[in-house]
DNA sequence: AATGAATGAGTCTTCATTCAT
DNA sequence: TATGAATGAAGACTCATTCAT
């Protein structure tokens, strides 16, 4: 079946360059020649590969959040020791903060259009991901992190990632701390 | 003569009720009909009152903003102890968890339909006000709390609010640490 | 009844205010409000002398109408001899050239807003005062006037106004001719 | 691939049919639902050719400006006597007089919903074709002609169009006359 | 499969008119 | 009587979606 693979295929490129006007603009203001003439198609060819709008911002929203948990599983080494670990995590969130950003946008905007599931399995399989590769009790971990991508979207100046990381470090060695 | 109308209480009033829906929906979804109706007024009387869509969409954001800090200051006394003041913190934070996460959607959507400035200095108002009630580092504490309502919006139940007060608690007792 | 004549004073410099308005924007595209700002007053108070806009614009081109004429009968004494009158019309046309094209502008959209009559019977009576003023052939005449109305209306700049009084003046010469 | 259109082609078929709307109503008073039906279309197309409103006015103007004029200078052969070409011009406008009533309408309003400039251009371009078909001193020639034609509009059953026709063949011989 | 012209329901916004004061 | 806030039907314009080619 190479037919579907190709349909595959050009259904990733598309939700690939679909994705920043989606966070930038927001759901509601995304208009589907836009996001044609983003893409280099026809709204026709859009509407060949999905259904709707909505089953864009569905699939994208399931593009995104799959490809970054696996990136992340490739770079942080199972066999490090937990202060590696936490390392390669905050070099990942730092590095990507503009990505992960954008993602999360895009799940608060997909739990304004639909039910919500989707948007909670969503962060539901991110933190699933951080408990697999750190371990521990990483409640409020997932909140920094989460709250640091944030403060980044509505304010990139006004976010010190290097104390986030010295925190991170910290919490490295009380292993019965709160992390 | 007609009814003498002070306008900003009457702009203050439909503010008030178009809160939840442009958190919920986001102001692209948001119709000026859906506005007028949960306001209780014609779509005439919204446009005596506020030029277009988007003023609304602004004027929203700094009432709430100020509203919310307003309250904050009034909750923390200014005379209490280090610990007490993260205590009130804490449990002013979990008490309008909602209302907060309402305000930092507006912020973001409101980043996407501006420039951008208004929804960053909406955020440092916020961050001057932790500075001011809590002291101290709070770099840390900022991303957690942010974190924390971002994550209420997307999986409210996925939240475990006692342990994040737990940590603010913990935080008390490091006046050298991380906070 | 002094009221009456309150109303009708009322009225009429209502009317008076009125005029550029529709003239220079035409009826479709004035407003009540600027109506209403233009006369310096509410638009209740509009309301209460007329019974909508239309009957603004049906108001006002009877009141033009009579006064301009009312004005040239007065202006262009019956015992002068044929070329004197001629010459009076003349001064009177030009002078009231800016006037005279509200007038007709009034007129044109006023046959478009409702059947036309009003307009027809209102430029009967210019035709009629006309031949009550200078006498004979002014079939030919009268196009002449309102071609050069008009001509102004659209082209102040490219009228020969002088070269018209001299076509005038040379049809005193023929009391035979097409005038 | 959609059928390859004729945008040219597809946007004066759309004036041609928009031409009687907007001189009967006037241009305030035409609704784009009222062209979109008048033409045959959806509204949709009509904004797909023509950015809003104003453009179809304006396009409207130089459209039928273009067209009487073109037109004119078909019928006049050059190398006709002065008398003759003065009797085509006479046959011209009186069998358009209708069409050019319609293109007066036209640029009187245009002149209201913009500058004026584009009116007050294509009266001249108007006057510019009658010098040179005819020449010598059109000055009054002109305004008989526009009076004539508003008249008509005013009037219709009010003009005596054969009176018109004998004064301008009475022209024909007043080589140094007012024409 | 791909194009983009066409559709028309739906959006923001206006404005003639009403009416409480 | 006068005011101007309020109404809501209607207007200009948009845009998700369809479909002929």
């Amino acid at each position: 079946m190479p037919k579907l693979v190709d349909v595959e295929q050009e259904r990733t490129a598309i939700l690939d360059r679909c994705l920043e006007l989606f966070a930038r603009q927001g759901y509601g203001l995304v208009r589907m020649r836009e996001l044609a003439d983003a893409v280099g198609v026809s709204t026709g060819k859009l509407y060949h590969y999905f259904p709707d709008k909505r089953s864009i911002a569905d699939a994208l929203l399931a593009h995104v959040g799959l490809a970054d948990v696996a990136e992340a599983q490739r770079r942080i080494s199972p066999g490090a020791s937990r202060r590696e670990r936490l390392g390669l995590l905050g070099a990942f969130v730092c590095e990507r903060r503009d990505r992960l950003g954008v993602t999360l946008l895009l799940a608060l905007d997909h739990r304004r259009i639909e039910g919500g599931d989707t948007a909670r399995d969503a962060l539901r399989v991110y933190r699933a991901a951080l408990t697999d590769q750190i371990g521990g009790d990483d409640e409020v971990l997932f909140s920094v992190l989460i709250g640091m991508i944030i403060r980044g979207v509505l304010d990139p100046d006004g976010v010190d990632i290097d104390r986030h990381l010295a925190w991170l470090e910290a919490q490295a060695g009380h292993p019965d701390g709160p992390l």
